[in-house]
DNA sequence: AGCAAAACGACACGGCCCGTGCCGTGCCAT
DNA sequence: ATGGCACGGCACGGGCCGTGTCGTTTTGCT
């Protein structure tokens, strides 16, 4: 997995190949193919060895601020080479590659998801979330737009996005009263 | 193009090869890399040669009807095999390769988010959405969480989904008065 | 301590596709 | 009539895939 890792950074994912991580990890073919059956699941399980544990959420009892807080760290490490773009190509990946797909799903976006709805209970039996709000698709609305740059427009994600989209979020699009 | 789209429905993108798209549409290899210098960029070209006329948005003047109306329309044309999994597979080709994604924003996504936008301003001054908001977040609040079920969790987008998430960006997420 | 089974590194193989040469042909504009 | 040019066809070296076969080392069990 640290040769997979070393050569994704060297060569990009694209360019990695099961036949290189074997070499360069001094390692016979048959051994990676043991425990893995694809180069997107090695690459996964590579990158969720690293940055593994989940970063718990505080709760200051602000839950806007938890949230700010929670999301500038992953913001900032997308930003910090070179995870923004192995995750993105792990992302890509999981396009073509349904088994990659599920994986992520179960072992990355699930589990962070349940942490942010577990906040957001929180916060939704203090009164500062509308009781009557779904919380799975508050995740998805936050979680969209910042996704959204990543893959598709590919702008850089700013703090001040960040801030923008809570906001929205928070108040809401109709007419101020 | 047409030999392209027929590949890739019949054996999937990740099996598609220039090779194949050149034997099946009765064509040497150099007429196809004399156009196109990647699969993807071919891959793109042939799915923007379809339904590519941008559905027009009406203004009927109430602009969360005429928002679902045209992403109800989106959503379906996904939903219809195989239009999903080949603009999957091309927003996944997208990740790898660089030049596709500066393409397929420049030619669809931009367009689409300026569409929406003009529709948004003219409700806008209608006073129909408050007007100390920026436009391009809105599409994106918009887009993201609907590209987020489609990419990332892979669950379908049910036009129940697709309301849930105009009703919270009209509403807001804050306490009710 | 001893032994059998399993995992290992190394090497070789056929197969697919890449991207690029090099033919000879037919069409077109000069 | 002639030159240029895109074409279809074919062949090539190269990279990587996934699998098979060696002989060796490690592991787990008794």
């Amino acid at each position: 997995m640290r040769a997979a890792l070393d050569l994704a950074r060297e060569v990009g994912y694209v360019k990695l190949s099961i036949e290189g991580v074997a070499v360069r990890a001094g390692v016979g073919k048959h051994t990676v193919y043991r425990r893995w059956d694809s180069k997107g699941q090695l690459f996964l399980d590579s990158l969720l060895s690293l940055n593994g544990p989940v970063l718990d959420y505080r709760d200051t009892g602000d839950i806007k601020a938890d949230l700010r807080r929670q999301i500038y760290a992953a913001v900032d490490l997308l930003g910090t080479p070179p995870w923004g773009p192995l995750y993105q190509a792990l992302l890509g990946e999981a396009q073509h590659d349904p088994a990659v797909s599920v994986s992520l799903n179960e072992r990355f976006i699930r589990p962070q998801t349940e942490k942010t709805v577990a906040r957001l209970r929180a916060a939704q039996e203090q009164g500062q979330v509308s009781p009557d709000f779904d919380l799975d698709l508050v995740m998805s609305i936050l979680s969209g737009p910042l996704y959204f740059q990543f893959l598709v427009t590919r702008e850089p994600i700013t703090h001040a996005y960040v801030d923008r989209v809570l906001e929205a979020l928070f108040t809401g699009l109709g007419p101020r009263p």
